[in-house]
DNA sequence: TTGCAAATGAGAACTATTATCATTTGCTTC
DNA sequence: GAAGCAAATGATAATAGTTCTCATTTGCAA
């Protein structure tokens, strides 16, 4: 496990709690890389950490505020969360067994800051979803 | 007013109720493009019109079904809709006042077809988000 | 008209999330 | 290391958006 957990909270300005530090460990060596609330707090519980639901959605909004996560609002109304590794990307959600994949692409990008600009709007951010069935991949819930 | 709303709802399968005809018209007429389930229910209580919440709910889902409308599920956490009209657009939505602007681009659609095909996926929908503030438009949130 | 399945409305229930507040904990200072 | 104290936590209440339940009403076909 990280021995720097503790500095990256310092070095965000938050102080080096228990409940913190599960929940950055949580996503830093995780395998779920993208995760709502409700899941942190399950594999808490599961692995004997007794942390508060509140304080995960606090310390998951903290940490969002920080920079040490990234929220996403994927259809189905959570908030689903993953570490900041600073590099931007879109996500593929499947429909039929949740699986995410990222990708990056350049010229949609582009396009997306021309098209804002054009039309006289200082983009913030933006979130591209794209909804889909896995057709050749390994998918637990489809077959 | 449409007076082939009653039309409207058969074609779709659905019978012409009172409060089926009074949110189909608040879409077709209305001002707003955009509205979400509580905007459809004060209009219609500031209109006079007697219309049960859980109804505005129900018949939202059902015109979507039925592909009367589009849902669009933005930053926030409420469902927002707006009249089908056959052409799929992405949204620019102004973080200061909630002006929402449409567009549409065919490079950004084709890439986002490749990227999701190479990976092997097969697209069922998309949505594509940009957060942003209006710069040279009228806010009337922001000045 | 009558009959009846379908639709509605009031309110309960549910889900995700935030707020409240008494108790606990991580530093700082002695 | 012990004391002090602000910050953090956790149990639980509250809130927002939405769906469910079920008794009553309504559209429409016979
Ligand atoms: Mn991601
Ligand atoms: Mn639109
Ligand atoms: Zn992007
Ligand atoms: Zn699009």
């Amino acid at each position: 496990m990280d021995k720097n957990q503790p500095e990256h909270l310092k070095n965000a300005g938050l102080k080096s709690t228990v409940p913190r530090l599960k929940i950055l460990g949580l996503f830093e060596l995780g395998q779920e890389r993208h995760m709502s609330a409700e899941d942190v707090y399950k594999k808490l519980l599961s692995s004997g950490d007794d942390v508060g639901l509140a304080t995960v959605y606090r310390v998951l909004t903290q940490f969002e505020q920080a920079g040490l996560l990234v929220r996403h609002y994927f259809e189905g109304g959570k908030s689903v969360f993953e570490l900041n590794q600073g590099k931007h990307h879109d996500h593929i959600v499947c429909l039929q067994c949740g699986h995410v994949e990222e990708f990056y692409d350049a010229a949609i990008e582009s396009r997306q800051k021309k098209i804002a600009s054009e039309r006289g709007f200082a983009v913030h951010d933006h979130s591209l979803h794209i909804y889909a069935d896995c057709v050749k991949k390994q998918c637990p819930y489809k077959q």
